[in-house]
DNA sequence: TCATACATTAGTATCACACTAATGTTATTA
DNA sequence: TAATAACATTAGTGTGATACTAATGTATGA
């Protein structure tokens, strides 16, 4: 399926959060570890940075790669999702392992605001399964 | 993103919910009606079609198309999911029509051993918000 | 300076999605 | 019955995401 403007692939989102968790802050990331990362060989990893470069979310040079504040914002919004999801389903029963893997499959589809709402449902946990925090604004 | 084997894409999951749900018991639906159905031109609809047979979940002739048995476990298995999702979202207070909208963009991703837990923590509603029934067994 | 490590480009391939144009088939109707 | 309308089907094109290999460029450290 093509995506929607403003709509980012799986690739995509797994890149994101790569950059957004495995980046020290402000700092770049090389090509090649996210492409060990990502379980792809370079060019594959090249080509999902330039996608996210053409929506605006990530910048590149030489190889050095870092998120855009727009970058920054989506994963972030994703992680809210992510986390908001893995509690619900350990809430529910689900392992932890099961959750986690289970959670990354939809939280780069599903909106934040509904993810807000289930948050409130479920009791507004401050952090999910694994003891992150859940992001709170947006 | 390659889907892995026996996972559906978004407009193989739109056809089969549209043969579930508009297609009288036993009865084909003609090809000319899903491509309706489904917003496409009829060859667009036709190539959906034969990944569906490709998959074993659906059969054609002379644009006369039906779900084979096990295109129907597949239907039924998405439609717990997303009447789930859905009683979870109204539950979690978003509108009835968003929440119709949103279910749909995930309910053929997430597994139904996973809905059937969710189902349980939410107070195991027999329908969604419209009033369909939320499938029980497989 | 030379080697190595890494980035980048070029070229190929597959799959999902979607279209138009052309062609077949069938069934109704004038 | 012959013509037409409705629909199915095939062929051909195009785009975007994903992924690879092979070749080439570049820069740094020994």
């Amino acid at each position: 399926m093509k995506n929607r403007p403003n709509e980012i692939s799986k690739r995509e989102r797994d890149c994101l959060i790569t950059l957004e968790e495995e980046s020290p802050r402000d700092f770049p990331m090389r090509l090649h570890q996210i492409a060990v990362s990502l379980k792809v060989k370079p060019p594959t990893a090249l080509s999902v940075i330039r996608r996210l470069e053409k929506k605006g979310l990530a910048e590149s040079r030489d190889g050095m790669v870092i998120l855009t504040e727009s970058g920054m914002r989506v994963a972030k919004s994703i992680l809210l999702v992510h986390r908001t999801y893995e509690a619900l389903l350990c809430q529910s029963g689900v392992s932890e392992n099961s959750a986690c893997y289970d959670a990354a499959e939809v939280d780069y589809i599903i909106p934040a605001d509904d993810a807000r709402l289930i948050l409130k449902k479920i009791g507004n946990p401050k952090v999910c399964p694994h003891g992150k925090p859940i992001p709170e604004e947006e």
